[in-house]
DNA sequence: GGTTGCATTTTGTCAACACAAGAGACAGAA
DNA sequence: TTCTGTCTCTTGTGTTGACAAAATGCAACC
């Protein structure tokens, strides 16, 4: 199955071609090593050359015989990317079977086989798919032939008890010791959410609004510094992104946890942190009572 | 490449059957239905059968025609079967890999033909504890071939944070409201450490050794109910595994983490969670200055 | 009716091969 | 030198067929 176009590595390069030009603000007419972007991007010079290639094609860059490409357009004239980056390594196939599984499409147990068929994946795929979800704690490989859901992703008390987690977890990061700020990503966050305020909320998907708010949690509780907290966050709101798919929530509300969103950046970043985690408390536990209405429904 | 034994299916079930006997206590000349032990193991009665055949040959049960399988020796002259359950899913080469990256005998990046030769491994095998271990954040797949290893390992900090991580959450998870004991697991965590406490502390294999200390904080933890908190701590501690390998531990500081062990578990079941809580705590902070005195070496 | 005994179908793993594409080596131009 | 252009070697994935073993259906028996 040749992929369309954002699985092919070359092409992946390409975009982060891109968005290394506008990241360095790079002017037209300066040269674009191929060992230097290689390194960069953790590959051999092979793939860089053919998105190199591509890009010629495009018109962003040119080629002198021997002398490799240079830049024909400056970094403001080029489109920002896509976020296939951050895509990256996420499946599509993976939320499809999560949806199926939610929607009672595909049974409590099944087999890899039936995956298969149905979705015309191939092995190595789904194998590198099913351990990672078992490894997420809601697909069991049975003893025998066949994989088994956990009751994970269905039951209400998963749902209250990731709440409970996030709301243990998070204040806690924040009061850390060596709790350091990451300016650029805190800014990024910042302009995410505000633009939402700004009223862009209603024009965006709901995907790309779980993952604006995934990741203000996220990147707070990154700067604790802590991995194992980081990686705690991060795990909750992928099973929270599968179990939040069904639930179409109330938009008026989001307005108020944007609003306390920012509130809660402005508390960090004036240093004030046993005010933001007393805030972040409430913040997260009222967002659970919101949910818990919408789910009992 | 057929295996010696404990990871044929049907080994296996051969053990959790003498297991569930023991367990429910069975006499000598009850039956011993196919499709109930087949249900109970969530296989079909296929390896159920294969597994009794075992189990006539080692004279355990005795088969009758047409009627099937019957208990020859009653549940107390039965063998306490070794923990094969536990140990069930975990890989041998998942260790082995770990290892030979810490001493330095497998570079920082690999290819995945490397290990198959190295290891003389399968494919599938590779693949699925290959994304097991970057599921745990010590390995990344890289954009081209092969994968790399992360600092994770190796630092020092990762291994403070992972205390830090324990220090934090463990307590929490005493105090949760809800927390409820599950007494059979409490009683085994406590011969487990009791027993230590009682000599068998000097013949017991490191693994062993650290396999109860996991199991005595994984068990309180529990017992809070909260999937993710739980999730959590076992994931720190299948780190800390591969982290402490190397260390060899003052054995007689053991003794000392054995009493707090035992003293947490009187605590708790006195009801006294605060107090149990504070005491964790200190216990933690304790064995973390304790293990980077090791470290620092 | 429910269970065993047996036969049949299905599944998952492995080995082998083909192929696209990434990694690495080397000569030659700047 | 240092980097490009080109070439070869290696890697990873897809596919197929074989095989052991797990799942399943059915007749026979208690």
């Amino acid at each position: 199955m040749t992929d369309s176009g954002a699985k092919q590595l070359h092409n992946r390069i390409a975009s982060q071609i891109v968005e290394r030009v506008r990241a360095q603000r790079l002017q037209a007419g300066e040269h674009l090593g191929e060992q230097d972007l290689a390194d960069a991007f953790r590959v051999s010079r092979s793939p860089v050359r053919v998105a190199l290639k591509l890009l010629e094609h495009m018109a962003v860059v040119q080629r002198r015989p021997n002398q490799g490409f240079f830049l024909k357009q400056g970094w403001e004239q080029l489109q920002p990317q896509p976020v296939t980056a951050g895509e990256q390594g996420e499946d599509e196939l993976y939320y499809r079977i999560a949806e199926d599984h939610l929607s009672g499409a595909l049974g409590l147990r099944f087999t890899e086989r039936e995956l298969i068929r149905r979705y015309g994946a191939t092995r190595v795929r789904l194998t590198r798919l099913l351990t990672q979800m078992s490894d997420e704690g809601w697909l069991e490989r049975l003893p025998g032939h066949g994989w088994e859901f956990q009751a994970v992703l269905t039951s209400v008390k998963t749902y209250e008890q990731s709440y409970r987690f996030r709301q243990l977890i998070e204040p806690l990061a924040l009061e850390e010791p060596g709790y350091a700020i990451d300016q650029a990503a805190f800014d990024q966050v910042r302009r995410e959410q505000q633009s939402m305020l700004d009223g862009e909320l209603l024009r965006l998907s709901k995907a790309e609004v779980f993952r604006r708010g995934a990741n203000f949690h996220e990147t707070i509780v990154a700067a604790s510094g802590n991995i194992f907290l980081i990686e705690g966050v991060r795990r909750v709101n992928r099973l929270r992104r599968l179990l939040e798919y069904h639930v179409n929530r109330d938009r008026s509300r989001l307005v108020n946890e944007c609003r306390d969103h920012i509130d809660i950046l402005d508390m960090i970043e004036a240093g004030d942190m046993v005010e933001a985690a007393r805030f972040l408390r409430r913040h997260l536990s009222r967002a659970s009572e919101a949910k818990m209405d919408l789910i009992a429904d």
